[in-house]
DNA sequence: GTTATTTTTTAGCCTAGGCTAAAAAATAGT
DNA sequence: ACTATTTTTTAGCCTAGGCTAAAAAATAAC
């Protein structure tokens, strides 16, 4: 068993390990997790005893098998507790990571097993991230993100990449949610910016905006 | 905002002083939370500070109204949770003690209201104990133990004092579940066990196992 | 290829919550 | 009422996880 402590380190490497490839740095964990990084130091240096992940000294941190396993368990239930909270309690996607990020700690395989069937074994998240089924297979999706697009592409809104609550109201107030389609009218290539249809809408988005924002593309 | 370990003795105090009256000693809490009496007078004085209970020494603590307050909720949060577990999980009366547990100490007041709608507002949990409502009223029911029934009296089960899964699976096997209606067949003076009806079965019940169901009488 | 800067680790300290052993108060036995 | 016993508290120590400040390694800059 697993201290919230040591689950909170072990989800957030596998978290950074997603985004850049290779060992990850105890700076970059200190900084997403909002603490110092001689506090990661150490909590590295003890789930590296604990064979959780792999460490060298001044060269980071990488989760080995049985560490990216915990990690999949924890992700398989905040994603699928998010779900309870928006489908059956009705709550807004945007409110949802706070409270899961509490439930994932809760210690009982049979509760998320049948936490599972209760909601239907779904295979993503409010926010379109792929939930990992009880053996940690993830659902592979080929995304791109809206940035990606070029003039008069289009594609179905599957996910966001940041998922701040600022982000996610703005989203609601365009309308747009999982599965609405986008049309890209134009893109401007000096600052990537672009002017999208979204149903009967048509307005423009920054490049923030559109680097946020995953699509699937048909 | 209170710690784990803080909300475990604010709900044992709350409910070591339901059951007997006046001020409830370390030994008693520590003795109820599996711990040592010195750890439970540093608790306790800790408390005492945030004025959460009235703690005088060597006579043992009391809940302020404030303490009674956080109980209320943290019990609140408890019995909704074993109703979401049996009523939508499907998990049987004694497996959701534990559970329940850990999801008594999420924080979020709108996650409780909202349970609360999902699950129509029940007024008891699992056990048959009431479930106190956003103010932190019980309803107020007036049972006894099936020890305190005599010959030729019936009463219908409402929950149980002692939960331990063993005494639930016993009470399982002999199908007595809350809304059961028992008989009292005849009774021994001599060391309090009973011979009970239940449904077309007759069977002798012990003291202890009488001493441990409450029943409603009509 | 030295020197300057940044990153990472170590050393030492702090708080929350435990524990043990000893001291002090309360209670019981005579 | 005075011991003996039990209960409760205190004193001092331990571990998990933090933090700061200093040291050490890695990287960048000449």
């Amino acid at each position: 068993m697993y201290s919230l402590a040591e689950e909170n380190y072990i989800k957030t490497i596998f978290h950074l390990q997603q985004t850049k490839s290779g060992a990850v740095s105890t700076n970059a964990i200190a900084d997403s997790m909002d603490t110092k990084a001689s506090s990661a130091t150490d909590m590295v240096q003890k789930l590296a005893e604990k064979k959780v992940l792999s460490y060298i000294k001044y060269k980071g941190a990488q989760l080995t098998d049985k560490g990216k396993k915990i990690a999949t368990r924890i992700v398989r239930k905040h994603r699928l507790w998010e779900v309870f909270l928006v489908d059956k309690l009705g709550f807004h996607w945007d409110e949802v990571h706070e409270i899961a990020e509490q439930l994932e700690h809760i210690h009982s395989t049979e509760l998320i097993k049948r936490l599972d069937t209760f909601l239907g074994s779904p295979a993503f998240d409010p926010h379109g991230d792929p939930i990992p089924d009880e053996h940690g297979n993830f659902i592979k999706t080929e995304k791109k993100l809206l940035s990606q697009l070029n003039k008069s592409q289009s594609g179905v809104c599957v996910g966001v990449k940041e998922s701040s609550p600022e982000y996610l109201q703005y989203l609601d107030k365009k309308r747009i949610s999982i599965g609405t389609k986008i049309n890209v009218l134009g893109k401007e290539f000096f600052d990537g910016s672009m002017v999208i249809e979204v149903g009967r809408d048509q307005f423009f988005v920054s490049k923030k905006i559109a680097d946020n924002l995953y699509v699937q593309t048909t």
